[in-house]
DNA sequence: TGATTGTATTGATATATGTCAATTATGTAA
DNA sequence: TTACATAATTGACATATATCAATACAATCA
C-alpha cells in the first residue's frame, strides 16, 4: 500500500535478484563452494579500505553499510536484509572495499569466493547483465539520495527515513534501530533526531515503545517528507 | 601534483577510457553509425524521466548533471568534461532518465543510437567489462559524496569543491563556473557560497577575477576541507 | 536484588546556514 | 554608447541544527 504512495523503487538498491534462478551448473557451483558463516549483531564482515575476499550473500539478518569520517563518525548510506548481495562492487571495480558493511542483528552468510564470482560473472552472461542492471540502477538511487541531503531539511529527512525504515523492517510497522545508527542514517545528529521523533509521536505519526518506532499514520509522514 | 595531496580517484567517475582502443570492428561501427551533434551553452542534452535513446560520447566542452527538487531547485551531482560518456546507466538499467544533463559550454557529442551501443555490450567482453568496472567505481565516488554532504560543513564542501573544480578545469587554476551552478554543487546557498568564497580570498587561498576562481594556496584549501 | 553500563531524552546555548532585501557589477542587445 | 537583464555581492535577520551538560530510562550481570 505504501507502494503507491511512494516512489520506493528510487529508494532501494534491488540487488536481491542477481542469484536467482540461475542456470543448474551455477547453482552447483555455488552449493560447492560456498562458505557457509555466522556473525553475531555488531560484527564487521569487512572494512573499509581492507582486500576483498569474494562476495558476501546474506541469507538471515540486517546489516548496516556505513564509511568512516575523519572524527570516526559513521556514515550509513544503506541498510540491507536477507537475500540482498553485498560487497560486489569492489570485486567488479577491482579496488579496496570503499566502505565497512556490519550487522544489525545475528546474520548468517554465503560467502562466495572471489575466483568462483569472478568466473560465473565470466560464464554467464545473464548473470554478468543483471549485475549490471543492479549497478546502474543504484546510480540513480545514489544521485537521488544525494539530492535529498543537500536539499531537504533533517525533519523531512527523518520522516523520509522512517517511510523506509518500515518497508525495511516489513514488520507491522515496528521499526528497531538505535538512535546511533538511525542519526547515521539521516545525517543528523542523535540528538537532533530524538527532538524530531519526539515531534512526529506529538503529532500522531509514530509511536514510540523503548526505543522501537511504530508507524501510526504513513501519510503524515509522507507529508512531513515534503515530496509529491 | 594535486594528485600527491589528495586522493582524486575517489572523487572523479574516470569513465573516459571505456571506448578507448577497443577492437577495429567496433570502432569502425560506432563511426559508421554514430550522430553527430552540436549543442550551446546551456542547452540540455536530455531531461530527468525521459526515454534514452542511446550514449552520448562528449567530443568537446563541459557538461552538468543533475536532478531537481520539488522547488525546481537542482542539485548538480557530477560535471563531465572532454571525453567522457553520459547516459549510459539509464539504458544498462532500462529505465528512464534519473537525472538531467545541461552543457556549461558549446559542446559537441557523437550519439551512439540505443541498439548499437546494446549490440556492441553483447558482442564485446572487454567492453562489458570496462562499463561494469567504470560503474563500479562510481559506486565508491557516491559513498564517498554522500558523507560528505552528511558530515562537512559549508566551508569544508566549499573548499573541496574548489580542489576539484581545480582539476576539471584544468587551465591554470582558472575556475569558471557561476555561482548558482557552483552553490547547487557544494549544496548550499549561493550567498552562503558567495561569503565562502570572499573568506578564502581574505586567506589568501584564492582570487576572486569576474566570477573566475583562481587558485592561489592549493595546501589552505586542503586544510579547509578538513581531510587527511 | 542492587550496581553498573549503555542508551535515550531533555534543557540550555551557540552558531552555522538559509532567507529576504537592497545594492553593485557585469554582460548583452539595440 | 545607453538601456536592460542577469549575475554577484553585501547586510540584516531568523531559525534550524549541533553541541555540551544533565538527567532519566533500560538492560545486563553479579
Amino acid at each position: 500500500m505504501i507502494n503507491t504512495l511512494f516512489p520506493c523503487k528510487r529508494y532501494s538498491f534491488a540487488n536481491d535478484t542477481i542469484l536467482v534462478d540461475l542456470p543448474n551448473d551455477m547453482t552447483s557451483l555455488i552449493e560447492e563452494r560456498k562458505i557457509s558463516m555466522k556473525l553475531k549483531k555488531g560484527q564487521v564482515l569487512f572494512y573499509e579500505g581492507t582486500i576483498p575476499t569474494g562476495v558476501y550473500v546474506l541469507k538471515t539478518g540486517k546489516v548496516k553499510k556505513y564509511s568512516t569520517g575523519l572524527n570516526g563518525k559513521e556514515h550509513i548510506f544503506y541498510l540491507a536484509k536477507e537475500n540482498e548481495i553485498v560487497g560486489h562492487h569492489c570485486l567488479l571495480s577491482k579496488e579496496t572495499y570503499a566502505h565497512t558493511t556490519a550487522c544489525l542483528t545475528d546474520c548468517e552468510f554465503d560467502l562466495i569466493p572471489k575466483e568462483v564470482f569472478l568466473s560465473m560473472i565470466e560464464n554467464d552472461h545473464e548473470m554478468l547483465h543483471r549485475l549490471l542492471k543492479s549497478i546502474s540502477h543504484e546510480f540513480g538511487v545514489f544521485t537521488n539520495n544525494t539530492r535529498i541531503l543537500a536539499q531537504h531539511s533533517v525533519r523531512e529527512r527523518t520522516a523520509l527515513s522512517i517511510i523506509k525504515l518500515e518497508r525495511f523492517f516489513d514488520n507491522d510497522g515496528c521499526i528497531k534501530l538505535s538512535r546511533k545508527d538511525h542519526s547515521s542514517l539521516v545525517g543528523t545528529s542523535i540528538e537532533s533526531l530524538v527532538r524530531t521523533l519526539h515531534d512526529f509521536k506529538e503529532e500522531g505519526a509514530i509511536e514510540l515503545k523503548e526505543s522501537i518506532i511504530i508507524t501510526k499514520d504513513i501519510e503524515k509522514l509522507v507529508k512531513a517528507s515534503n515530496f509529491m
